[in-house]
DNA sequence: GTTGTGACGGGTC
DNA sequence: CGACCCGCCACAA
């Protein structure tokens, strides 16, 4: 874990791609691993986890495939899930209890 | 070099 | 539907 890592190379190649989420949209950890030509999304959700870049990476438009948000400040259940939505909310994207309709909102590459 | 882990994904039961 | 398992890859110990 550690909060305070220093960004390695995946890791930026990861803010970088995160970064190019057009307002309204949202990517899957899955498609972000591909873009970066890897097949772990978990390897993703990593570099996020201490996403050190808070505006610059906006993580919140990023959910697993199946529409359910993953995690947010390294929880995986809570209430700051519930800020997370309503970012993605005020940005277009329409949540129904906690999911995403992906077939709207997916953004690819 | 080896082991365990994880904000995941897909398949099976 | 949910529970379970396996594969995937980067990273920390």
């Amino acid at each position: 874990m550690s909060a305070n890592d220093k960004p390695s190379i995946f890791a930026q190649q990861v803010y970088q791609v995160v970064s190019r989420i057009p307002r309204g949209r949202v990517s899957t950890y899955g498609d972000i691993a591909r873009a970066l030509g890897t097949r772990s999304a978990q390897a993703v959700g990593q570099a996020l986890r201490c996403n050190p870049y808070a505006p610059e990476v906006p993580c919140h438009r990023v959910v697993a495939r199946d529409g359910k948000i993953g995690g947010f400040f390294g929880e995986k259940e809570g209430d700051r899930i519930a800020e997370k939505i309503a970012l993605l909310r005020a940005e277009g994207v329409v949540i129904e209890s906690g999911n995403i309709d992906m077939t709207l909102f997916r953004h690819t590459w």
